[in-house]
DNA sequence: TGTCAACACGAAAACGTTTTCGTAGTGTCC
DNA sequence: GGACACTACGAAAACGTTTTCGTGTTGACA
């Protein structure tokens, strides 16, 4: 096992001091042409590399960003964190993941650990749970400490930081105009409770595009799931007793249900019944029938949250800098569980 | 914008110096129970928290394991990671995540990057690249500085340390037994090129089932996807003229294609032909027909993997332990892919 | 009163860097 | 020959910890 070559080991055996050592491989001009070529040979040869913690001690800062979301085994959470790593590694940052779990305490010991040197800033979708206490101190803590946070999807209004959200009641809008505009009457609603603010604004969406399309609200035809878990056999009552021809769904997974219960009714999707959902999902493309979708671009809301955060950690300037909030645009993605 | 509470902001407020700060902290018994007690109320009032690079500096140690992974977008992986980091952070450690992208150099450069002082030590899925390549330095090289170093899934066999794999001839060979029982003579295989170890080891487990069972091998039935990209036409044609009531697939978007290619040509699955997939993906499940598969047992494998890890971390006097590989066990799910 | 142990604390080194400042040695110029 | 400016390097501080060792004060005891 060798040991890790340091620049007072480079400097014993070249008998020089440290600091001459270190000049020397940065190219300052007080070394002499000769020394500085020798050490540089000698570093070369030997595969001297800094080490990133001195460094980061030295610098006070740490070149990587933290991500914290609510899970990971999710496609659209990781095509974000694709889109940050991109962006965030041709900046010459790199990305230390978290997952809260949808846990509130998980949540604050993450920030914590992550919040005493080994992270710059923060890129944040908050836990549901969080979402539900509205308690938010970690988040007013750490930007005390000047440190950055971007949040992202699940925002928090009342935090002041720059943000990356969907227009998700634009979003919405879109789906159920869409499927008003293929001859749809009796649109059904499947959200999650409102203390999600995605399910909530979505809701908020379905009852503009109604309203404006002078079509009378059935408050019969909306569910707001509680419990993922039993969200399959919820959805499938729910569309037992129903006379609908369309039903948006704020998500791949209840749009999938909600197909599978259709079919257990001998209704054909898209014949008889259009689902539309919002969705990045995998599932959508190769489902059959594949689904019409809301896509939400999670690669492009990544690399823009990057963008941000990294923005402010280069600006030193940039504190008084007013925060920004990037709307990212949804658009239709038209495949076969709707009717042309 | 607060100051980041240090030792030494303390000591000069109460008038002491930086070692008893520490060591009250500490609870050294060194320092009188009245000083102790003062000085740990000051840092609980100001919530000091101790700077970990400062520490990972000091104890050459960061508590942070680096999981290197090919792609991110990807379920099986993301159930991989699930597991490392719930082993991991029980155990005090956290998880810093980069994505290959399957490309060779980028390995490297991270591999690189996280060596230095960054992180402990390393949990890895090798690149396609890097297979094809067959050029290992990287590894040889942090392996040799005394970071120990765990492989899953695609593992390099000359690379001497922990691996956790599972048992892909054995779950093949699982697989297409599952076939014969029920039934099938004509069993088609979709692999993918050799290089890729698991496509060469699924291919032989399909290969030992066959000759195990007595069944002659028909070249003309395997094939083997070398574009991504292009797979689903690839497939398509490929099943376009042979007679099968069975096909085997490695992954779940082959098995997909393959389903939705049979659909296409008017065979009924599972009652024409049989499908069975290896996979732990989302899109088995909800598939319609769901796939009947070999599953793989990620979040498993994972746990495992960081196991190991710590373990090597932990015991100094581990080195000379020799490296394990863990078999993770591989089981049938039947579902509605395969008659009964 | 002098000796010694116990107690409570501080100084300093160390981890691996970067950077500021100081300074020997050399050469130039009048 | 003296003043001065370079040149090329080294010493030391700093980042925030922990830990070893040293030391001043106190009290007990003979």
């Amino acid at each position: 096992m060798k040991k890790r070559l340091t620049l007072k080991l480079i400097a014993k055996e070249l008998d020089v001091s440290v600091s001459t050592v270190s000049k020397a491989l940065r190219d300052s001009a007080e070394i002499s042409e000769d020394t500085r070529q020798k050490i540089k040979a000698f570093a070369k040869l030997y595969n001297y590399k800094p080490n990133n913690i001195a460094l980061s001690l030295k610098n006070r800062k740490s070149k990587t960003i933290g991500v914290i979301i609510p899970e990971i085994v999710h496609h659209y959470f990781t095509t974000v964190i694709s889109g940050i790593e991109k962006v965030a590694n041709e900046k010459g940052y790199h990305v230390i993941i978290c997952t809260s779990n949808n846990s509130f305490d998980k949540e604050v010991i993450n920030m914590e650990i992550l919040a005493n040197g080994s992270t710059d800033g923060f890129i944040l979708s908050v836990a549901k749970e969080t979402q539900q206490k509205r308690d938010y101190h970690h988040l007013t803590e750490v930007i005390e400490q000047g440190m950055p946070l971007v949040m992202f999807d699940r925002v928090i209004e009342e935090i002041n930081c720059d943000k990356v959200i969907i227009d998700d009641t634009l979003g919405a809008k879109k789906a159920v105009q869409h499927l008003i505009n293929i001859g749809c009457k009796n649109i059904g609603l499947i959200s999650t409770i409102d203390y999600v603010s995605v399910g909530k604004l979505r809701t908020q969406g379905y009852l503009e595009a109604l309203s404006e399309n002078n079509i009378e609200l059935n408050e019969s035809l909306i569910l707001k799931v509680d419990d993922f878990d039993q969200s399959e056999i919820e959805i499938s009552k729910f569309l037992s007793d129903k006379a609908m021809d369309a039903v948006f769904a704020v998500n791949e997974h209840f749009a999938i249900y909600a197909i599978k219960a259709f079919k257990e009714q001998g209704l054909d999707v898209p014949k008889d019944v259009s689902v539309i959902a919002f969705t990045d999902g995998e599932l959508s493309k190769r489902f059959i029938p594949s689904l019409t979708t809301i896509n939400q671009h999670g690669e492009e809301m990544g690399a823009q949250a990057a963008r941000l955060l990294i923005r402010k950690l280069e600006n030193d300037e940039s504190e008084d800098e007013p925060f920004e909030t990037i709307i990212i645009e949804t658009g239709l993605v038209e495949r076969n569980s709707t009717k042309r």
